[in-house]
DNA sequence: TTTTTTATCTAAAACGTTTACGCTGTTAAA
DNA sequence: TTTAACAGCGTAAACGTTTTAGATAAAAAA
């Protein structure tokens, strides 16, 4: 069914069946209703390809997201924050369309998209420190928002949302601290990440409060897998002076943080304590009412809806003012933290 | 730049342009070359609203992916699946159209999608047992590749790619049987969904071939999360002839399970035998060149590949008879296994 | 030489919408 | 009574491609 024969069908002109359903005023309230019952009746949607053509909107968005060349991990929070941002996408009839990329096709993907024109905004994922993506973005004109920023002075120049990296990295360390620990282990994502150099800050600063000096021998920085969180442990513990507590980036690593030190017989929160970041992930909860693993945790479903939300806005009307949204991540404490054992 | 533009700038018809692109015979190789010199200097690239408008095909699969009411859970198997079917997306020039809705808005979803006309074809996620997406994919004339099947007798009918669940977990059960262990637990997916009715059924036969009557008290089905695993273990090892061996249908709730166990100061392999199956998830490796837990392993990543590779060439040629491709697992064997304890 | 074929190209229609503009009749203002 | 405003609807153009049906000229066949 389509508007022709539906307006055929009603006796009325192409013209006025569109804007009856389109909610325009030139129309009156009883042929309006008509058109909708008639529409409904013969569950007639508008071709998408038409009406994107006609108006030269897409109602898509696109998400290019990146694939690490290294290992091909294609990172796990995602899944969540499509979640998130799916919810906004179909209240406002958007679609949602992604590509998953190696990092090095990134920026001509983005290029190929807005030649395209299938889509009218994109969300960027993943920002590096000094991203060429967003710069590339802003000249092809392409309306964006980015998760998490990119470093750099010109972070108020664009719109994102993010969290408080820094902030929350300095706290969990600083909780540790006050626990008598002077020697903490950093497992950290990929420091050419914003969230990850970010997350580094904020360690070094709370020991600089103290009046420690960060040692790179307990800093490690990779791709967040079980097997890295296994490796990077051991590898600590095994070292000259070995901490007695740790901070990884995400739950996963923590995962095989548990496992190195269960095969040591170190009981977490006991010998060892961890502070975990905690993305919320629907498939990976961090307890239920009670936390298991003491963390910073901020929803990265959150984030997503967010994001949609201000990308939503600034396709609506492109003269929307940059935003910009700064998470706080809650501190929650868990079962795997506890003082510093006396040595 | 359009064509139009470009056709002017060549002195050419919009026409001769447009078979020059597109590979047509019906133009002189020198043409050709000029076309295309000139449309890659202006960086030309054919607008997917118009040309999808006039070729009535959209370029691009759509994936309904599941989001489970209850808890909100959206499956972490889907990042690498999507990366796996992306590959060849990417390389065939697709699209990836997803969206992320509560089962119980899944029919309504793919109505409307066929209706809006946003897509060529699609792919079924987690189908449950006689799920009725199929049939409604069947009537509305759409494309469509299952990920798994749908149980019933009409699994002939249309293309699917599965992995051979039944028989994974008959073998990882008789694994664990010929070690001499006789009280099995399973932590299953939730059974409505086929692939988790197909791992019990395994699961029944392996005992049965043994003389073995299957006890429900040992059988725990829900999502499959870190938690679940958890409370599951704790249950099963608080019941009144606790298991000795435990099959899990994820590595996920192996984590929930690892730690329940050791908790209760346990040694996985030793006082109790854990088997997985294990997705090969890229961020959730079972180990590197030697595997952590013994699984029966199988890539979701490949799957992605079989099916967006079955469905292009189903939306290629609609009459391509249907295929099936039956994966099977390997079964390897990591740290996690080992004699049933005496007692 | 005339006819047929072939190679190369063009004009115009089609895809299904939205929207600028125009028309008609009715009501309000002058 | 005349003019202006307006509500309600229709006509036709536009969006940027692909594709059908021809057109022209050159080459081959008769």
């Amino acid at each position: 069914m389509n508007l022709k024969e539906l307006s055929e069908l009603l006796g009325l002109s192409q013209t006025t069946v569109s804007r009856a359903l389109n909610g325009y005023p030139e129309v009156s309230e009883a042929t309006r209703k008509k058109v909708m019952l008639a529409a409904k009746d013969h569950n007639y949607t508008p071709n998408t390809r038409a009406r994107s053509l006609a108006t030269g909107r897409s109602h898509a968005v696109g998400h290019v997201i990146p694939l690490s060349l290294e290992h091909e991990v294609v990172n796990p929070v995602f899944t969540d924050f499509l979640a998130g941002a799916s919810e906004i996408y179909s209240r406002e009839n958007y679609d949602m369309l992604i590509s998953v990329v190696p990092v090095d096709q990134e920026a001509e993907t983005y290029r190929k998209i807005a030649s395209k024109g299938s889509v009218d905004g994109v969300i960027v994922h993943g920002p590096a420190i000094n991203d060429p993506r967003i710069e590339l973005l802003r000249r092809i004109n392409m309306p964006f928002v980015v998760h998490g920023r990119s470093g750099g002075d010109d972070e108020d120049s664009y719109s994102w949302v993010d969290m408080n990296n820094t902030r929350a990295f300095e706290r969990a360390t600083r909780f540790l601290l006050d626990l008598g620990h002077r020697r903490i282990g950093l497992i950290n994502g990929l420091e050419h990440m914003d969230f990850a150099a970010k997350r580094r800050a904020g360690y070094k600063r709370a020991l600089a409060a103290y009046g420690i000096e960060e040692d790179p021998a307990l800093c490690r920085a990779e791709e967040m897998t079980e097997s890295y969180g296994y490796a990077a442990t051991n590898a600590l513990l095994d070292g000259p002076e070995p901490p007695t507590a740790l901070l990884t980036s995400s739950i996963i690593p923590a995962f095989g943080a548990r496992r190195a030190l269960d095969e040591r017989a170190l009981v977490l929160g006991k010998d060892v304590s961890l502070i975990i970041h905690d993305d919320d992930l629907s498939y990976l909860r961090n307890g239920g009412k009670e936390p298991i693993y003491t963390a910073t945790r901020s929803s990265v479903r959150q984030a997503g809806r967010m994001c949609a939300e201000l990308l939503m806005q600034k396709i609506a009307d492109p003269s929307t003012p940059v935003r910009h949204e700064l998470l706080d991540a809650d501190l929650i404490i868990g079962e795997t933290t506890g003082p510093a054992p006396q040595s």
